[in-house]
DNA sequence: AACCAATACTGACATTTGTCATATTTTTTT
DNA sequence: AAAAAAATATGACAAATGTCAGTATTGGTT
């Protein structure tokens, strides 16, 4: 439920006029002068404030100022509702930074459809997504609602790529926000000769490329197609223009960031002190849910080559190789050349579990 | 400079109006018709509409209806400017989202104003840091000000923790953005019985415990006072409002996480790859540069307990300590007790390069 | 100043992981 | 289908790192 603060001095207009807004089911505050107003803007979450202009203590004039003046309250939509109607006063009002000024007497529903439609404005602003609780997806709808209107102007471009072709290199300038339409794509870093790690493993709808857009620095990291690949490629302009435009996406973008972080600590963690085949082990769950939650069939093979897989788990080669061996001995998958099969997802894990 | 579009069917009031908006140094756009405007608005940088009601094609009703509903325009400034002057079309024109209304005939002063007025509104909303090149320290800078409105008020409480005292555990329930206001304190994750990994070392100034507030979830880490240390608690909700009020500190923030993505990525490659050795000695140097940066002596001694260091390093205590041994008795560090010198750290950086 | 507990260090050895060389199998190309 | 190339697998060994047990040193406390 909305919180209206309503200023105003004269007691039968405010209490009339808190009574028509608690119909229409907002929470109101009322204050009966400026100053009791500011405090209780400060004090309280008010997503609007409807105020008086001639009031003793502080004016309306007064109020406005202060609240625009003050960081925390100076992005509540203000409407004034007051007698003085002549020109002169409501362009002073609206100077002032109102977003609306209605002028007395009024009428009950021009008062509800302005406070409506402010509302309306201010949610648009904040980008308030906090209804859908769809979480993470709705900044990447955001996103590839935008795709699709960059697909209708030239600006976007789909590129394909053939299998191992690069995507962006070390050291390159980025100029895109990339989407991966369709295919499988790696991105990974480079340590010493022959050594890479394997940063993510994208799957279609997934982006990528957006770290050092923000941070705008070359890129620390190749991309590479593992099979053939579609890709969007969305100018950084549109990418930057989406962010500042809409609030919803930042916050959203911010979340994934977080996510981010928090994934690539556990990482850290395990990196440092899991053993290799505890490692192995949980790269191939990762994997097998990955895709399974991907394509929807119920045994599903893990094809990617061992080099790949030890540059994810971030060991040698030989080592990857040898602790596929242990657990197809032991088991708990089945190899058929460069496919792997998890034979017992649940067993699998118990075993991990138990086992280390 | 600002970009004004300007649509208006009338040549004659068109192209004075421009010439107004001109002289006070603002790039004006003209559009003779609603369809044009619109399709100017898609496909330029437009930081307000000053817009016509009755015009042929498409009226100003139909423009504000279209720029509201596409994402890329909808929070561009509004400014209806009509002959249209009744109340009725004034609230009508209010009900659809505009944001200042003028009727006509106006005042050069009066439209002027009133575009400052709805200019400095968006800025304020949009939180445009980009002038001030500051970069990353906006963001700290602004959140250190509301800090210090908050110490203020009396919702932010400064907490004194001795050495070793925890601040918040893993499964602990976030409720505060934390300030390190004075002392030294680590932020771990466990793994099992008695390792754990110090995901980071802070220093005075530095932020903490964020990212599960971003997520709202519980604590993944652990935060211990390594030495005796004053801690500013900044209430979520606060935290919160600044990040939906400012959209320059959450631009901030968005580059904050993103460069520490890149720097997780980097750590987790050296992770997997470099030997114990390689990684002792650069936390070493990262050590070294991140305290003498802070304090300005010239020599500086790393003080650490070699069991924090390994948990760093993601090592067993042990192998550090003999790592140290080694690095000593080549003369490139001196230990005296827990204290740890880099006798000559570009010394010390070329060996380690030369040496792996 | 002496004591105690915590921390730092060392030795001996086990385990894990990496490296190189080579064999085998699979995949791709012709 | 055969040949070539690439990927996978295995053996033998070396190097790095971890573990456990015990000793030495340090820093704080009375």
């Amino acid at each position: 439920m909305k919180t209206i603060l309503l200023i105003e001095d004269n007691n039968e207009v405010r209490e009339n006029t808190a009574e028509i807004l608690e119909l229409a089911n907002f929470k109101v505050l009322q204050a009966e002068n400026g100053k009791i107003g500011v405090e209780m803007a400060n004090s309280n979450a008010v997503d609007l404030i409807i105020c008086d202009i001639m009031m003793p203590v502080l004016d309306g004039y007064g109020v406005i100022h202060l609240i625009s003046n003050n960081p925390k309250t100076a992005l509540i939509p203000f409407i004034f509702l007051t007698a003085k109607s002549e020109r002169g006063d409501f362009r002073k009002g609206m100077e002032m930074g109102a977003d609306d000024y209605i002028s007395k007497p009024f009428d009950d529903v021009e008062l509800l459809k302005a406070v409506e439609s402010r509302l309306k404005k201010s949610e648009q602003l904040k980008g308030d997504y906090t209804r859908d609780e769809k979480g993470i997806n709705t900044f990447l709808d955001d996103v590839k609602s935008l795709q699709e209107l960059k697909n209708l102007s030239e600006t976007a471009k789909v590129k394909h790529y053939k299998k191992k072709e690069l995507i962006y290199t070390e050291g390159n300038n980025p100029n895109y926000l990339y989407l991966l339409q369709k295919g499988k794509i790696k991105t990974f870093r480079a340590h010493e000769y022959g050594k890479e790690l394997i940063i993510s493993l994208l799957k279609d709808g997934d982006f990528f490329g957006y770290t050092v857009l923000i941070d705008e620095t070359a890129y620390n990291e190749s991309a590479e197609a593992l099979e053939d690949s579609s890709v969007v490629m969305i100018p950084k302009e549109d990418f930057y223009a989406l962010l500042n435009n809409n609030h919803g996406v930042m916050k959203q973008f911010v979340k994934l960031l977080s996510n981010e972080i928090q994934e690539k600590e556990e990482q850290l963690l395990k990196m440092a002190y899991s053993s290799v085949k505890k490692r192995v082990a949980e790269a191939l769950i990762k994997l097998q849910k990955q895709y399974q939650q991907h394509s929807k069939e119920a045994s599903f093979n893990i094809s990617i080559s061992r080099e790949d897989l030890a540059n994810i788990v971030g060991t040698a080669t030989e080592s990857l190789i040898r602790t596929l061996s242990d657990f197809k001995h032991e088991g708990l998958i089945e190899i058929k050349g460069s496919n792997i099969t998890i034979v017992d997802i649940s067993k699998f894990e118990a075993y991990i579990k138990k086992y280390f």
